[in-house]
RNA sequence: GCGAAAGUGGCGGAAUUGGUAGACGCGCAAGCCUCAGGAGCUUGUGGUCGCAAGGCCGUGGGGGUUCGAGUCCCCCCUUUCGCACCA
């Protein structure tokens, strides 16, 4: 196969030719004024890193071009766009290792990635195409921050934030994984930092309900989802302190333990803290504790396996269902920023507080007990969260449950103690990044005015052209003077600009309404187009984003719903997460995710030129189950490469089949057989078993055209649907034979095929026969045979004889169409 | 620890959702064709016993339901993923 030579067909040529006319002749442009059956796909657009794709990479894109092609070919106006998420840290890297500008190497980045789609023969509307660093785009970001703004929902706080001290800046919650840097992997710090955030917590409720009106999601992102936000109910409950005049409030999923609450444990940050210290005879010491806590990296701080610690801070709170004065204490395990920073610690039936209680000797008090576990605190050897009745008082003999919490709840806000409350995990979203390769955050720093918003007209912020890359540490932004100094919107007098930029994840929150009028200078989108093609139709990419750019996206998507921008609440109602390709990599000695950092990618380069994309792609998409992970192998390829081959030259023959033939029925049954099976996978993206169809599709009719036993025009007919059931996996190849058969239209033009019920029934049947369940003999009979006479075929049939000599029926099942089970016993005539 | 998914030949994987386990492909073996083959074609290919016909075993392990279980139920093991002191 040296050179390519030696394959059957010129797979170079006809490639290039193809993907030369599909550029030419514009295929995937779409005009979006017209709407009719339309079929918004869209694959999640790529951040153009330097690094060449690889056959893993292809798999997703392969995968959705093959959907494209499908749906073009079902007679809809299929949108399929493509784009670059383009700000972000790796381009500012390069900067700084290589002097690159960040914007030319991306763009360098865009130009190479455009051209390795192209070889894969992949279609993208490229019209729609947008790039987020471009001014054009990024400006909207600014547009959409200015009025989160207005509602409140964008602000500013100081808090004690992820800071990646590899990157340089902040992370949100969602990039950090395991107490690290998502990208980097270094391990993420606490500092105390003046920073944005959006408001997506006021969000919490919808996003939440939102995933129940998702029957197109697997349920696996709709319950990462449902944890990352986390909803509890319980009660906020207040505690008073007299001898500050204060009530400390706390949040408690169980305000039916209330009485067993022995003291109160504060999160070292939480405002209080350092008025108790104040009053502490030792608060030097107890203020070194605290910051020393405070200033914990999160990875040690948190986790189930961190050594409970604390201090009493010497206040004394009252726990208004007992009246009793309890101690205040300040602890690592109580975190600042949920709930309200402060818990109610119930020894008894929670296990964190059960520990900490017996470390610093604190009482234990039960609430509920268990007619044969211990009826004293100081028995028990666990907390016992769920389990028995409540001993005394006016609860008495009420079982743990949310009837019982409803009690509570009611009880606490008679007496005005606390009220009913709901609590998320999820916190807001925080879009401060100290780098300089993203949209700039539009807002002044005036020392009259305070900070003032820009106002649209000044829209967009521009990102210089010329900052330094040092590789300090600090935004190369707020060095760059030209920028920082500006003159404030409001007052006129000079005022300095926010140096902060936007996390990337704005970026592609909304990108997908941006394609449907991409080149629009008057307003973010057009939102007629955007509520005629919204929302997409079909999302395809990485389960990487279940969290972050997908619960992002809704919740910006549902904030445009509420200023009126569109229609709906859901952008993508229907998802797919493919699967990653995986193979053994030499550095781990195990098989891992395709990835250049493990050194086992495989360049599509070299596949292209020996066998072509059109190889890769059905060896891509036969591989496996698309939504599964599954291990790439070099050797394998051959299989698809042979079958296109046997195509081609099954093409070439075709004219040697005589004008009759006996298998003809056979041949147009099997035809319709792949109609309906390739439809019915295409439709539930099986690809992989609509490849097995083909194949067995391309052996029977291999054999026909081989055995001269179908006629020439039967066999032609079969090829003809072949290469159109084909096409959205081999386009390249299917269009070439498509052309060669006289077709003056691209296949894309062409109409699917459908099949006819009638022509895939069989007149003979083989039924399987069991006795007492076990395969022992099939029979052949006609299709329509009463089940009587089925009985008395499969009864009469020699091996059942035998197998049943000496036994007794006892009953027979009968599975029309399919199998006789004869269950005997012994004994019987 | 909690939650979820998955374990099928030498390998990737099929199985109309309770009805022929191993489709399709890779690999391997034998044969044909060929100056040659890392090309093509044909046949075979879960294990085991048997000359054969055929038998027995077989979907991570153990139980169960059923005429019938890869598929449903219970227990266990392994792997992967998500969350990980969220009160």
């Amino acid at each position: 196969m040296r050179g390519g030579e030696m394959s059957g067909f010129d797979h170079r040529a006809i490639e290039a030719k193809w993907q030369e006319r599909w550029e030419r002749q514009r295929v995937a442009e779409v005009d979006v004024r017209a709407a009719k059956a339309k079929y918004y796909m869209l694959m999640m657009f790529p951040y153009p890193s330097g690094d060449r794709l690889h056959v893993g990479h292809g798999r997703n894109y392969i995968l959705g071009d093959a959907l494209y092609r499908y749906q073009r070919m079902r007679g809809r106006r299929a949108l399929n766009p493509m784009g670059w998420d383009a700000f972000g840290l790796p381009a500012e890297n390069a900067a700084i290792q290589r002097g690159v500008h960040p914007r030319d190497w991306t763009l360098e980045n865009i130009r190479v990635m455009k051209q390795q789609f192209r070889r894969w023969g992949i279609l993208y509307d490229w019209s729609k195409e947008i790039t987020s660093c471009q001014p054009e785009y990024y400006r909207w970001n600014q547009w959409i921050f200015l009025r989160l703004l207005e509602k409140g929902l964008a602000y500013r706080k100081r808090a004690a934030v992820n800071w990646c001290p590899s990157c340089h800046t902040v992370l949100a919650n969602e990039q950090v994984t395991e107490g690290s840097c998502e990208r980097c992997g270094t391990a993420v710090e606490q500092r105390d930092l003046e920073q944005w955030f959006l408001r997506i917590t006021a969000y919490a409720e919808r996003l939440l309900a939102g995933l129940d009106e998702l029957p197109g999601w697997p349920e696996k992102v709709k319950l990462m989802q449902r944890n990352w936000i986390g909803r509890s109910t319980g009660a906020e409950i207040s505690f008073p302190v007299p001898a500050l005049d204060e009530t400390i409030p706390v949040f408690t999923t169980r305000p039916d333990t209330l009485h067993g609450a022995t003291f109160l444990v504060l999160a070292p940050e939480h405002p209080l803290v350092a008025r108790l210290i104040a009053a502490h005879p030792e608060s030097t010491a107890l203020a070194e504790w605290v910051s020393r806590v405070k200033n914990t990296p999160r990875i040690q701080r948190e986790g189930a396996d961190t050594p409970k610690e604390g201090r009493d801070l010497g206040g004394a709170a009252i726990n208004p269902a007992t009246g009793e004065r309890i101690p205040i204490w300040t602890a690592n395990y109580v975190l600042p920023d949920y709930g309200t920073g402060a818990i109610m610690a119930v020894p008894a039936h929670d296990q964190r507080d059960f520990d900490f209680a017996r470390a610093y000797d604190l009482p234990v008090r039960l609430v509920y007990v268990t007619d044969d576990g211990p009826q004293e605190g100081e028995a028990l050897t666990a907390a016992i969260p769920d389990e028995g009745t409540i001993r005394e008082g006016e609860f008495s003999g009420l079982a743990p449950g949310p009837d019982t919490v409803a009690r509570f709840v009611a009880w606490l806000e008679a007496n005005g103690w606390g009220r009913g409350q709901v609590t998320y995990r999820l916190r807001d979203w925080l879009i401060s990044r100290q780098r300089y390769w993203g949209t700039p955050i539009p807002v002044v720093y005036c020392d009259a005015c305070g900070l003032v918003p820009v106002p649209d007209e000044q829209l967009p912020v521009l990102l210089p052209y010329d900052v330094e890359f040092s590789g300090r540490e600090g935004n190369p932004l707020a060095r760059h003077e030209a920028f920082v100094a500006t003159t404030c919107p409001r007052c006129g007098k000079p005022a300095r600009r926010e140096t902060d930029t936007m996390d990337t994840f704005v970026d592609s929150s909304w990108y997908y309404l941006r394609y449907l009028s991409p080149r629009d200078s008057q307003k973010i989108f057009d939102r007629e187009a955007a509520n005629r093609w919204g929302p997409v139709d079909q999302y395809i990419g990485g389960i990487e984003h279940a969290i972050l750019h997908l619960l992002y996206a809704r919740f910006v998507c549902r904030v445009l719903h509420d200023f009126g921008l569109v229609d709906f609440e859901e952008p993508f109602p229907n998802l797919f997460n493919q699967g990653m390709i995986t193979r053994f990599a030499e550095q781990t000695g195990r098989v891992e995710k395709m990835s250049k950092s493990r050194g086992n990618t495989v360049s599509p380069d070299p596949i292209i030129d020996e066998m072509g994309a059109d190889t890769e792609r059905v060896y891509t998409l036969f591989l496996g189950p698309p939504e599964a992970e599954v291990e790439w192998s070099d050797e394998a390829l051959a299989g698809p490469n042979r079958f296109l081959q046997r195509l081609w030259r099954i093409a070439e023959r075709i004219d040697e089949a005589p004008p009759t033939g006996v298998a003809d029925p056979e041949l147009e049954r099997a035809r319709h057989e792949a109609i309906q099976r390739v439809t019915r996978d295409l439709d539930r993206f099986k690809f992989n078993t609509a490849v097995s169809a083909l194949m067995e599709f391309l052996n029977v009719l291999s054999r026909a055209v081989e055995e001269r036993s179908a006629s020439k025009l039967a066999c032609e007919q079969a090829l003809e649907t072949f290469v159109q059931l084909l096409h959205p996996f081999a386009p390249h190849l299917t269009e070439e034979i498509w052309e060669r058969r006289g077709h003056g239209e691209s296949l894309l033009e062409s109409d699917w095929p459908t099949w006819d019920e009638s022509r895939l029934k069989r007149e003979r049947l083989t039924i399987v026969v069991q006795i007492d369940g076990k395969l022992r003999d099939r029979v052949e009979v006609d299709a329509g045979i009463p089940e009587k006479a089925l009985r008395e075929t499969v009864l009469a049939s020699p091996k059942v004889q035998e197998h049943l000599a000496g036994r007794e029926i006892v009953r027979v099942v009968v599975v029309p169409g399919r199998l006789v089970n004869i269950v005997s016993r012994e004994g019987g005539s």
